[in-house]
DNA sequence: ATTTAAAGTTAGTCTAATCTAAAAATACCT
DNA sequence: AGGTATTTTTAGATTAGACTAACTTTAAAT
């Protein structure tokens, strides 16, 4: 069936609820991550059920069916893949690929994403480490932890980031910090769970709690 | 100003037919190209003279004004520009990346389309030999003349079609011609206007005054 | 100069996607 | 359990972009 724009982003929104909060996704929390009232997301569920695109209970919540999450797997597929592109081959930095990938990712030909997905050299994982689903919608599984969870005298490496807002990115820019950066924990203060980290065996700096929740990494 | 999708594709609709035929352009001829009701167009008409993008006067045509003439032009642009994409860089042949650029042409990023001109090199033509405008909006020139205006003994080269329709690209590659192949005219033939041609030096094959007349080439 | 045909516009309707305001259902609290 | 707060749905409007049917303007033909 084809989708309009609107509708897959829809879709991704209850994909991406659902994996944060592991719960079927509610009207509300999906009219706070679209932007838009919840009377508009009420609308939309119903016709969004009548595709079989979703399992719609009035006042239930939603999840979506076998067919309905495929499309928003391939969506996800598509939104990494250009932002690969964009990052490795139009040298963007990772803070300006999003948005433009929004747009991009709409562009529905799988001729095209097969190809652009071998031109790039079937990536595994995107500019701010998130997994890309292969064509058949399977994720690379691989272990990672937030940085929070590491211990002092542990090191280990930047994999990905659970935040992608623009200023966050660019606040790590100022830090010299992107993915395979190296840290060594130095010390761990419990008063604020903040940490003293050593980047990339030279600086030495300070991270909030905040922020060390966001950073994933791997022990080396 | 924000132009949505549709709005563009009236604007370069306009901007295309002006170019062919020398004139503005009336409701039903943009009704035509676009493939919609010529009443359809009227209501449109309206909203784009609304904004200051075309000359509009009830009953008499229309034509662009200098900013939806720059507005079509940047499109052009993209739609161009991502054409040399998907042929030489996703090694799409020449009759399927029209389509999918028809798309990836709204995406509206002035950073993404000059990033995408210098990453395939400032490309001055595209794959159908059409001239891309560069930043400014301007198009590069060339001397070029239908094969049809050729004559026996001449030497030329294939430089553009004025056709895209895929049955005729494909037409084309069933006789191995693409840009950049020599013609040598071997004779004219009054009755029809077909051309007897060698292509390449090696192949002779008889090609029909309405084919010639799409060829553009120039002499070698 | 009429008449007829073609081209273009108006009027009214439709669908997708949004909104606000009001009503109904569910959840939470004492 | 009863009352209040929160969540969700319904009802009614709006906007962009499309349609058909009917009307008006312009062009062509006798
Ligand atoms: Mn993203
Ligand atoms: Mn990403
Ligand atoms: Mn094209
Ligand atoms: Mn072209």
């Amino acid at each position: 069936m084809r989708l309009s724009s609107t509708e897959e982003n829809y879709l991704k929104a209850i994909y991406k609820i659902a994996e944060r909060e592991k719960k079927s996704a509610s009207t509300n929390t999906i009219a706070k991550y679209i932007g838009t009232a919840p009377a508009s997301v009420t609308d939309m569920l119903k016709r969004l059920a009548g595709k079989q695109l979703i399992n719609y209970e009035k006042y239930k919540g939603v999840t979506l069916t076998t067919y309905g999450g495929r499309e928003a797997t391939q969506l996800i597929r598509r939104h990494r893949l250009w932002e690969v592109f964009l990052a490795s081959k139009l040298r963007f930095s990772w803070e300006a690929v999003h948005d433009i990938a929004e747009e991009l990712e709409h562009v529905k030909s799988e001729e095209l994403v097969n190809r652009l997905d071998a031109f790039l050299d079937y990536p595994k994982f995107d500019p701010h480490g998130d997994p890309i689903p292969n064509a058949q919608g399977k994720f690379t599984l691989r272990n990672q932890m937030s940085l929070l969870d590491a211990h002092p005298g542990n090191k280990v490496v930047l994999l990905g980031v659970r935040e992608h807002e623009t200023s966050f990115l660019q606040y790590l820019n100022g830090l010299n910090i992107s993915l395979g950066t190296e840290f060594t924990i130095k010390a761990f203060n419990h008063f604020d769970k903040s940490m003293n980290i050593l980047i990339d065996h030279t600086r030495e700096t300070l991270l909030s709690e905040k922020v060390c929740q966001i950073l994933l990494v791997k022990k080396i």
